[in-house]
DNA sequence: TTGTATGCGTTATCAT
DNA sequence: ATGATAACGCATACAA
């Protein structure tokens, strides 16, 4: 039962030309005849002819596919929940077009280059998606040599001919530490990510800045974006000499795991302590005390992501997309300078 | 630069052979003599052959990838941290096989079938990994009828002619339960998932069973499995004429969200409430008080799926796979439960 | 044991 | 301007 599904040469036969031809007519190109091309397109609906995806990809040399790969020394960063929201948003847009989404990992019998020249030997996909840039990051010049399309997810530090797309996570982190010298936070501490990430860096280098412009004392500690390492963190800044009056996390993740440390100090937030996050997740808001955090539009990102990398694969000209910026949303976590940090003074 | 890659016919010219008895050396069919074998396998080897993955896909009807989809009406579950790991596992397997991971979700203008179908009409996958299953899911009879190859996550409760790979949720629950029932606790509540999930069902039943079992008085809250819902499910629980000493939470989310909402309410975890999650993330060690949670292997759940997956493509007859039991962490949210509920005696 | 023909859609090349 | 033909790359049923 079932029998096999038609071919263009079926399609090509009941309407009495080539196999060409009805290629031709099917894709829209010149050179056949407007009587020849409708009667060719009339035969292959009534036989319910679709064009075998595989044999396009091989006559093409293009496979209808994107790569994700999910760096094994980042895995933290794909514990994100950014990645969920993100990854839903190139589904929105290869849902319409046709496309379908890889998802590699490196694995511990395959290293991140080796995953990449693993698709690209394959030809298992037409571009790569490239989250998590590090300084001078080599997968750059890799998927150059390997011939594959990219788009970077912020801009790179190094030379590249790829589009990218990116948020000013900058404006994001500064809004916050505005947010904490208007509350009168005179020594603000930053829980960043590794320095060698680009969007951890930026975030860093925001605070540093933005605090020394609002004339704040600002401390940085440099984590893996771990809860674990939150914690950690955490525990040096309460613990050292001068305690900050408040935590800039640069991930929700750490933001709640500090909220733990703080408790477990028996510190009360944001009484003693305000605390900051990043990405604004569900759980920050469910929290006691909920989080204030800096909110991006993930989904928008993955569709935005998709689109260009579709467009660079179709062999549009590279272009630099630039997202609306993150903003700030306040919840219960940020807080009033406790009496005792304020310029030294202590009026209880 | 760059000249095309050799390919069969080269390789055949070369070894002075047809493309046909090429491919048969390759691929260790019988009916090669040995001598020639080895002739044709070391011209290959000299000219750097390796066969074209599309034009194999093309001639053998496969794709050498498999599928999973994320359901839209589950994008909940898809934000539990449990994927991330279940992923990596899948990879594990894949990275050495030469498969690749297809990652499709449904999206506001494609429903779940359609992108179940989407998948099997262009033959994009041999298989797919059917997750969270659901009471007479309709998708055991979808890929039966697209001709997919299918492993599900859980015993079905329908007629299946695929494989499972399976772990004993209750199991897990049931220690919780007998945890709690240790330290006293005479009324315990359990916060499930949407009964029609069928491990959601099961976790629930099973708690259920060991209360009644154990003498409890127990009381259960359906919900969708986010932090909102877990959340307003404490709220209700807290709040009502005879509210529990205990909660078990149909996952680490939801805990800790209910661990916002017991604070707020004034209420101080352990003493006055305990808790227990699902999953033992990473996040639910560093809160405070640190998470009592029933820990899975997800990793190694990734891996035998996708082990099971390719032995049902290869034509294997189906098979059930049980995995170890779940164990329960205990860390500092469970404790004796508060006098005023123990056996209705009010001793302080 | 080995060679040949066929399948699949696209496209460069050729023939009207 | 319109249309036909062959080649691409591999596996495999079939012929020799």
């Amino acid at each position: 039962m079932g029998e096999p599904p038609p071919t263009i040469a079926d399609v090509a036969r009941k309407a009495g030309v080539s196999k060409g031809l009805v290629s031709f007519a099917l894709n829209d190109r010149p050179g056949v005849a407007s009587d020849t091309r409708a009667r060719i397109l009339e035969v292959a609906r009534e036989m319910g002819w679709t064009p075998s995806l595989r044999a396009r990809a091989l006559s093409t040399g293009r496979s209808f596919a994107c790569g994700l790969v999910i760096g094994r020394s980042t895995d933290v960063i794909a514990a994100d929940p950014f990645f969920h929201s993100f990854i839903a948003g190139i589904e929105d847009e290869f849902s319409v077009s046709g496309q379908v989404l890889v998802l590699a990992a490196a694995t511990p019998g395959r290293q991140e280059a080796e995953t990449y020249r693993g698709l690209a030997a394959d030809k298992r996909v037409d571009g790569v998606i490239l989250t998590d840039l590090r300084a001078g990051d080599p997968r750059l010049r890799l998927v150059d040599g390997l011939g594959l399309a990219a788009v970077t997810l912020g801009v790179p530090d190094v030379d590249s001919r790829h589009s990218s797309v990116s948020v000013d996570d900058g404006a994001g982190i500064r809004a916050a530490v505005r947010h904490l010298a208007h509350l009168g936070h005179r020594r603000v501490a930053h829980v960043a990510g590794p320095d060698s990430m680009l969007h951890a860096r930026a975030r860093r280098i925001a605070f540093q800045e933005e605090a020394a412009g609002s004339g704040l004392t600002s401390i940085c500690v440099e984590t893996d974006f771990s809860a674990a390492s939150g914690a950690a963190a955490t525990e040096t800044l309460i613990g050292g000499d001068t305690p900050p009056s408040a935590i800039v996390y640069s991930n929700d993740h750490m933001a709640i795991a500090g909220l733990g440390v703080a408790r477990r100090r028996g510190l009360s937030v944001p009484d003693d302590l305000s605390v900051t996050g990043f990405d604004d997740t569900e759980l920050g808001r469910y929290v006691n005390p909920s989080l204030t955090s800096v909110a991006t539009d993930a989904r928008e990102w993955g569709r935005v992501a998709a689109r260009t990398l579709l467009a660079a694969i179709a062999g549009e000209a590279p272009k630099q997309v630039r997202l609306a910026e993150p903003s700030l949303t306040v919840r219960e976590s940020t807080g009033p300078a406790p009496t005792e940090y304020r310029g030294g003074r202590r009026d209880r």
